[in-house]
DNA sequence: TCCTTAGATGCAAATCTTTGCATAAGCGAA
DNA sequence: TTCGCTTATGCAAAGATTTGCATCTAAGGA
């Protein structure tokens, strides 16, 4: 089935319009590489419908977050970074020294997050986590406090 | 040591000057018993000094954040919640059906704290950590999906 | 096909938080 | 104590996100 027929049955599924606008704006979070803003998604979607309103990229990324189709997660750039949760589950590590951006396994979260089912009954999303702190190289260095 | 002047010595240990405002905030959230906004600590510091700016509360949380005297931590509300940081460290599991807000204890972020510690040498905060997801009863009752 | 109704959209305004900038205040040196 | 430099504050404006509301549209029944 084409993606796009997909998506429409999905929502439908969960008893939500397949609307032009969502659709749109459901190709442009999903066909991402990477890590997209409402600004990015907006703009791209204007492309073919410049009619398209900030507020319904807004509603309609939040109702893909409910979903679960979409991530929304705070990077500490001021924005948030939306994304398609596809197959395989990803985190991150950011330095709050260097600010890079490090990769961090599924598998440790998959472990917590069954610890935490277990003990209290309690199913979490981790879906997509940041943990900010510090790299080696900037926890090495940090005499300089601030 | 009274509180105000150990405070007094802890920011100028950091390098940040002691101002009146600064401990006004400082005591505010130091004192409150829960989590507090930045609108009410403006309103709390208010009572004293009404020339307060609501911008220097934010700088200053910002600053405490940092210290990680305080802690920083979006709830869900809407509203940042700050949390003066004692000894003892506690998290929070929160519904996305109900919205009730249930306690997770520190020793299993503690756990993938050290874990991620051994593998990437990342040194992470986990000062307040908020899990978003189902309880067990909403879990149970989620038939319907939205 | 037409009608009805619940849900979705665009627009404008509100809310929360951050930022730029001129002024004011703290701190160390003279 | 006074001077000079750096940092902090208040104010206003800018960003980012959410919300209220009137209008429009999709989906199902007549």
């Amino acid at each position: 089935m084409p993606c796009e027929e997909q998506m429409v049955q999905t929502l439908q599924e969960y008893g939500h319009r397949p609307t032009p606008q969502r659709l749109m704006i459901l190709s442009a979070v999903r066909h991402s590489e990477d890590h997209v803003t409402a600004a990015e998604v907006l703009e791209q979607v204007k492309e073919s419908y410049s009619f398209i309103d900030l507020s319904t990229v807004y509603r309609t990324l939040d109702m893909l977050k409910q979903m679960r189709l979409v991530s929304e997660t705070d990077m500490g750039s001021g924005t948030y970074a939306y994304e398609w949760l596809g197959q395989d589950r990803h985190h991150h590590l950011i330095c709050n020294g260097c600010e890079r951006v490090a990769l961090l396994e599924d598998g440790f979260l998959r472990a917590l997050g069954e610890n935490v089912s277990r003990t209290y009954g309690f199913e979490a999303d981790m879906d997509h986590v940041v943990f900010f702190g510090r790299c080696r190289e900037c926890a090495a260095g940090a005499v300089e406090r601030s």
